[in-house]
DNA sequence: GATGAATGAGTGTTCATTCAT
DNA sequence: TATGAATGAACACTCATTCAT
């Protein structure tokens, strides 16, 4: 993940786009002057840093994934054993609820974001290499698992990647039907999910 | 689900759309010309059932989840066990490979269209309501398996629920990004589903 | 010069456009809401049946050219002698006086229009064309001269027909710096005209 | 024709400008960031010696126009005879063929670009003042001529002036439409003008 | 003085919606 | 009832002009 540099200008757009998609706006109905309203700029000052509309959404998302990512793998990292790990992960989960721009929201969805927002597909960047680099996140918690003796299963790699992936998926669909699941607390849901874990993986 | 009848006029109207939308069709850029065309009649025409744009997309999309959970369902039905119920479900995403427009598509990914639809959060029919419906669906297969002996757990409804939620999840996972998961073959990452389902409820 | 066919709308367009270059627009700064409201119709209609701003200002100077100069020619025709075909091409450019428009002004000018509006150089009328088919119209007028015996000269085609052009360009000049020669009424420049011609192929 | 004096600044603002109107560029679309980067300046400093991008124009304009008036006012006073005085004049249009800001083509032209370039109109200097100046040097070129018994008629002033304004338009028109007179050399364009011109005055 | 980053008024073009036929 | 020609509000993008440095 080398990081593009940007500029502090463009950083202020992406920052302004970012805080109006967090506060529900749908990319698709975003306008340049909303942008440059929110970004604290003048609308012409967009184009002398971009080209056009798409190119400021497509980059200001794949901006925020990356921070995202950064950012929870930062958090992750801190954790030294696997149980903290994972419940980190769903801490960070739980705290993006209801954020459309969310990397977790848009990464681990189904068909992801790529299949509604087409101009991220030619991005130089592809949301599959975010993916990629998740997994191999995901590969470097379960090794500690293993090390630690909580996990011990004979599944190859991809069954106990996917397990978490699968976890995972869960838990944020929880966290985004809460009106479905009034029943279920949120420490519950948690627990679940890591019960769920340990016994697919054992 | 009381199914709205609708006419025959509304319905070639939505089979256009859901024609436009399965050939990969982005539902913020599809035009009502486009519409018009798909479906062979006069623009005007789609003015006299519906009264906006949006109402004709999220409607038909409704309509779509509709049709595709009642054929779900009955294609669930026709399998007379746990293992056959399961492998039916795999086998109707793996055909929906790559429907943006598809229901579990839209219903499992963490942040559902709805969040990038607009409309259909306003809509009469909510989607949540199919989600309920699902998964009253996946209770039925449970309690199935748990009637054949296949299951045995004294995790509750809700773990259990949501293991099914977690596998679905990560098969869905699996079928759209295919590019990263080469080296498994479609009946291995079922076989892996089915497997990890077992043991998350055993 | 095989007529293009335009529909009505068309023809309204051009119409408008045209009525705003001879009140003295210019065709850089005429805006599309200038060119509908000159039309009296809504500005998309324009999007309708041309693609671009350019291409209707294009369209219409051609559109203009070819009927002022099939009215030009006619009006040549109701004319039976040399001398009074002369009299009536200058009473012509009279009449168009301070008509930007002008096909003539246009063709004869030293460097026509066409050095300004660059997209008639790629349309599919070249305005070299016009100024053939004009050339082909001075030849006939030429021909008649010297059958009636007012002209006898043993110069060259080039020569008699270079002679014609620089007698209307000087007309054309003088009626379009009319201020510069106060002191010579309009029809002692015709004469003036006619004289130079007869001595310049006798 | 008393010059304004500009700073070397202003002159170098011209100078870009000329050059880009030399190379093709239409007065209409040119930016000013083309002059300032044609002017090797800054966009802002251009500012600090026009007023408005239209000013900058019309007064390089004129400024070229009255460089190239000087320019062949000085070569035709070179020559000492009418005949030399006249090829001279052809010779200089000849040489600036193709070039839409010369002078001549501005100045000759039916509708000059006055016509198209209304700044041009309010300007101190009118361009009608050139013409003017263009008539006076033609009139004693013309008395030279009359001196030399190589002209010798009856006409009056405006007839002599007009005649040398024809053929230099008619010399003009064939050199801006060459691709219509392609067996026609220059040098026998230019004697046809010549013997044009001799018929038209004896 | 000189600059060029920043601005926002202005304009070409699109497309949902209307309505006369 | 069905149509598609007509409309104009809306928006992306441009570029002359300003002004802090």
């Amino acid at each position: 993940m080398k990081d593009k540099i940007f500029s502090e200008k463009e950083i202020a757009i992406f920052n302004g786009l970012i805080s109006l998609m967090k506060k529900g706006a749908n990319p698709y109905s975003i306008k340049v002057s909303d942008i440059a309203e929110a970004a604290n700029i003048g609308k012409g000052t967009i184009y002398d840093y971009f080209d056009t509309k798409e190119e400021v959404i497509s980059k200001a998302i794949i901006y925020n994934m990356t921070n995202e990512i950064k950012n929870a793998f930062r958090r992750i990292e801190n954790k030294d054993n696997f149980r903290d790990k994972l419940y980190e992960v769903l801490d960070i989960i739980e705290e993006n609820l209801g954020n459309k721009l969310s990397t977790l929201n848009i990464l681990l969805s189904a068909g992801g974001i790529e299949k509604f927002y087409e101009y991220l597909l030619d991005s130089e960047y592809n949301i599959t290499e975010f993916i990629a680099l998740i997994n191999r996140k995901i590969r470097d918690i379960l090794n500690l698992g293993i090390e630690e003796g909580v996990i011990n299963t004979e599944e190859n790699s991809f069954y106990q990647i996917m397990a978490v992936h699968g976890v995972i998926s869960f838990f944020s669909h929880y966290i985004n039907q809460r009106d479905l699941y009034l029943d279920i607390g949120v420490e519950e849901a948690k627990d679940t999910a890591y019960r769920m874990l340990l016994k697919a993986l054992n």
